[in-house]
DNA sequence: AATGAATGAGAATTCATTCAT
DNA sequence: GATGAATGAATTCTCATTCAT
């Protein structure tokens, strides 16, 4: 996993796409335009002259403007719960990661990177989360299932450890959450200056965790 | 401080204020909208609809669309950063709590009933945060000098009196800030549903943030 | 005939008039708000609001925004084109003027006098002739029939009295009225700076005048 | 130069610009309009009715109301003053003109003629003069700059020449303005109906001004 | 007579979307 | 696939006017 290039990811992830060059610039500027001043606030004949294409070519492609977000969110949503769930917890198990510790650390970094990586759709997406709340509801939902499945297996297994307190899994997944969104909203919300050194970050923010999370004795 | 009625209290605040009946109306039917639906996805003509009043009416006292935003977010804005300063601090002290539990207990709550009596301005202000980068910047600037400031000497004094661990004052308020929004932040994205116990909730996040920033051995 | 405080004499018409003080006000800055800016982009809220009073008093006692327009032009048309045909022409025949060049020195002298003393008047009212193409029409029939009638007899005399060119009235009223309009129009246009002095102007145009329309050897 | 067919002068040039039918059908009915009823009384909505387009194709080109005016009336100010000055001048001097009764009936022609041509854009060009101080005093300057400069030379030859009266020279170009407008102005205030000779009249208003502007024995 | 809150009919302008070329 | 002129519904905002107090 690599720390670095991690702005051009979005670019990389479009140039494999079988898009042509000009649905690839209306995908990166609408990106870029909507993570800085929203999408409604974002007209579709502004992303044509940025990306220099005629406003015809922003529809032919993706049909409507909410065409543009859904191409956008679409791909990084089914990233942020379920790879967390899937990918990312058997790639855990498998590397036979009994400490708690380094699991948060694992982890917490894991998310970092992602959520830096995406750091303008993860704007964009949580405008849309406050915006609908039916799709809070959604991810609420899943977040949940998500807490209460695998998520809560794996936490219920340090807590058998011994290495994890016995509060409920709700409220310890709360203050992982927590204490990840303290690092990371603060990068997704202040744009470029943002130098998170994501190592000592998912350290210290492990290391607090650990220590408020330990069993009591 | 009283947890209840907390729903009614913005339409006290509005009936205490010097503007008509219909102008109320039109304050009320704005917040609900635009928490519910955004800012830019609200018409005027809607807002004048659901007010039951002109569509003259609703500009007569408000003067543009963003009139009614300011109207309605000024009087909240004044209290988030600024009343954490002063009268919120100025409070803990004359209360003579020199225990650092007792302090995040109370200081905890009196956030989270603020938090949820402010449920929906949050909500649009959230939205208004992420629009425009150059408040966001402001609200930084605004925080990190109360951390820096009258924040950060409190968090010193427990840290000398050795019940607090001697991480910067940085960090100790990023947990601290990152456990709150925890608890505060499904609620404003949700809605009413969600009964929070406030009582035990701060209690909870105020033993958590304890055990995490105990000083260490 | 005074020349100077010429500036005041709308206002002292207006303290004659049975107008409330607030109505007079309105009227006051109607006149300016009028010629500055015209009459489509003055709001009346903009008249309450110099005036100093309430948008409904605006309305009492004028009806219409048309009415405070009507109230401003009417006693001034009535002077331009009548007065120039009665009081004037009388005025002229009893002093026994049979000089060419002194009746056109009082006759331009007099026009030029009216035209200062109501130069907002006559702005606004330039306005009006532009917008309204029926009233132009009845402006020009009037004219048309002041020259064929009192004025053209009085032209005719000095044709027969062998100091006016023997050509059609109409086109020595042209070149009568061009001349006058020559001096008066950048004044109104202007605004206030232009001094006009308004002796020497007169005998300049009159002598001009005579000059070009001085009988064919 | 022709006089006839001035009528479709500026239909011709619309034709041969690059604006699509339904963007000169826009600015041909705004032409109109603007000059029987004024700028301001004149709706976008009225336009698009009457030129058969959408509301929004109004605006596609022109981008604002005051666009639309900007595109009709910038082509001709290029040539009211500019012309008068440049081309107009040296046309003068190529034919060698050393005859001042022959000078002034060539030039007045020649104004009266790009006159009529453009007689509604100049009505709609003195709504705005009137309307827009700041332009008026543009103007002022700019005619003061003519007639002190290439123009004043001009008449300066001919009072060497002992064929103009030794009056300053913005005495004469206002005789002269004023006379040339006196046949002018009421084919612009009036519209259709009038059929000025221009032929005979430019010779007329020559002939007075001639008569008026000989020198003095 | 005076007030000023309220009205509602438009006004200019924007914008997502369509479609003939 | 790409273009860009055209659309028309919707939006924010203005303004003359009314009316209860």
């Amino acid at each position: 996993m690599q720390v670095n290039n991690v702005e051009e990811l979005f670019e990389k992830t479009l140039q494999e796409s079988e898009l042509t060059k000009k649905q690839q610039a209306v995908l990166s500027v609408s990106l870029n335009l909507f993570a800085e001043q929203g999408f409604d606030r974002t007209s579709t004949s502004e992303i044509a002259k940025q990306a220099g294409v005629s406003e015809g070519t922003v529809f032919k492609q993706f049909k409507t403007k909410d065409g543009i977000l859904k191409a956008l969110l679409d791909p990084m949503i089914e990233q942020v719960v379920p790879m967390a769930a899937s990918e990312f917890l058997t790639e855990i198990n498998t590397s036979q990661i009994s400490d708690f510790e380094g699991f948060l650390t694992y982890a917490i970094k894991d998310r970092m990177v992602f959520a830096l990586a995406n750091r303008k759709q993860l704007k964009v997406f949580v405008q849309e989360i406050i915006r609908k709340p039916e799709i809070t509801q959604g991810i609420a939902d899943k977040l949940q299932r998500l807490i209460a499945g695998p998520m809560g297996d794996l936490l219920h297994q340090f807590q058998v450890n011994g290495q994890l307190v016995d509060w409920p899994v709700m409220r310890i997944a709360r203050y992982i959450v927590g204490t990840l969104a303290s690092y990371v909203v603060p990068q997704i919300l202040m744009g470029i200056d943002a130098n998170l050194d994501v190592e000592q970050a998912s350290r210290d923010a492990a290391h607090f965790l650990v220590r408020g999370l330990a069993p009591e004795k």
